[in-house]
DNA sequence: CGTTCCCTTGACACCGATCAACTCTGGTGG
DNA sequence: CCACCAGAGTTGATCGGTGTCAAGGGAACG
């Protein structure tokens, strides 16, 4: 398989500044699937009560039965669990217009915690608005079923970067997963984004310690594949950052949703 | 937090031989959902349609658009993930009641492959027969989203598995899993299961290799905690193994869900 | 101006990969 | 019936990627 720069550019940016709590959810979901105005009218009205969360705070934590799905509107947040021998394992980075548990009511408890990496602004949406809406309204019902499932490939392309790749190719490829997923929402330009975590939970996120991710950061430097510090990440070679990660974007599925038959 | 041994024991094993290809599913959404005996009879209907698919058989390959959603019905498969240096890894194991692709429609293209690793019997459900299923009958819906919250959690405990546990610890913790997901659909027996898998999908499986994962049962095996030969895993030691996995079964929602308010 | 957080660097240890060879089994075909 | 072969498991020797431990530097902050 030949390795083509994935340009990604023909998603539709939120151009203007995120006015409501839900703009990046709503241009997620607009990029796939065929919302009406109603539809995102729908999403912001339900979306209205938003919280300020400082960093390290539990967002949810694991055995409580959550009564409100959360959404990310600003920040950065992560799955994490704590195992027992005080190493963390990330498992999940949530960004603006990520849901933390759609999973409503099925689970009963958490098995995981959910933490704002930096300070964030989330929203609480109770269970049933969502349900409601994705009964009422096919298409964003849809477009949230898209959205956990897109959740979930993701993870499996961690599993697989983590159980079989090394430090330098995992860490290029978070890298071009970010870029994508931060461009989808409207928060990257011009082959940049804003990477507001420590290099500790970058290591947290790939199975890595501190140390050689720090030593692993180095040498994309040195490739002169990205730039990184004061918190922000530029890729100065997209062709040859994709090429080290083998990043193919199609799991992440971002061409339109096909229409039911 | 103590290790206290998790027996699991209160599942209703299906302890008749499965007569009929859906027996299988049907035992594992009963144990958590109130499934009416129409319920039953309806998943019964819908999953006539089995069949054979010897070894190394791909039942879906990347790329495709599958017309059905596929539930395995006897013989074991896998989600595969074949990356471009030849290397491995697979992403779940999939065990007589799991479905391979209960996505439906809304995902356009396959991300991965799923292949057959013995001999298979599967069963072709057409999208729309399900979906009409999960509809009308909100409980039978119900299940089955919880069925597929389940297989989310269990990708990420093989994630931080994976991530930050070594190869003794990795594979106990598999084998702990496996123990549950068998017994709750009446495959596991006084402390063991046919494992018809060889070292070398185990080790794709664990991202280590083949070699790796003998010198491991080796070690598993010389501290008398598990027996494993001619493709069946006995588990001498319960309390033992699932203390080294860490294993906490919580993840697997085996508990009975909650009625929607 | 001390403290804390984060990044950086060096020395060393070790887990697991790699490579290679051997055994055992079952199957296949002459 | 036997020769041959492929697949699976096993073992040993060696290498290298990553973890671990320890120390130091810079920036932000009270």
């Amino acid at each position: 398989m030949a390795f083509q720069c994935f340009a990604l550019g023909k998603v539709q940016p939120a151009a203007r500044p995120a006015a409501r709590p839900c703009d990046r959810l709503v241009a997620k979901l607009s990029a796939v699937g065929d919302l009406s105005a109603d539809d995102r009218d729908a999403l912001h009205d339900i979306s209205r009560d938003t919280r300020e969360m400082p960093v390290h705070r539990p967002i949810i934590r694991a055995g409580e039965r959550p009564e409100y799905v959360h959404i990310i509107v600003e920040g950065w947040a992560a799955r994490t669990e704590i195992l027992a021998d005080g190493t963390r394992q990330i498992t999940a980075f949530l960004i603006p217009g990520d849901f933390c548990n759609l999973h409503g009511t099925i689970l009963g408890e958490m098995d995981h915690d959910i933490v704002a990496l930096t300070d964030a602004k989330v929203a609480f949406v109770p269970h049933q608005l969502i349900e409601g809406l994705a009964r009422e309204r096919p298409e964003l019902g849809r477009a949230l079923r898209w959205a956990n499932l897109v959740d979930e490939a993701v993870l499996r392309a961690w599993l697989w970067n983590i159980g079989r790749r090394n430090a330098y190719h995992r860490i290029a490829h978070l890298f071009c997963e970010l870029h994508a997923r931060m461009q989808l929402v409207g928060l990257a330009e011009d082959g940049g984004f804003d990477l507001p975590i420590t290099q500790e939970v970058l290591a947290d996120a790939r199975g890595l310690t501190a140390v050689h991710v720090n030593r692993t950061l180095q040498a994309l430097r040195g490739d002169g594949l990205i730039e990184l510090s004061e918190r922000r990440l530029v890729i100065r070679d997209m062709v040859r950052l994709q090429k080290a990660a083998r990043f193919d974007p199609t799991y992440l599925h971002l061409e339109r949703l096909a229409q039911p038959e």
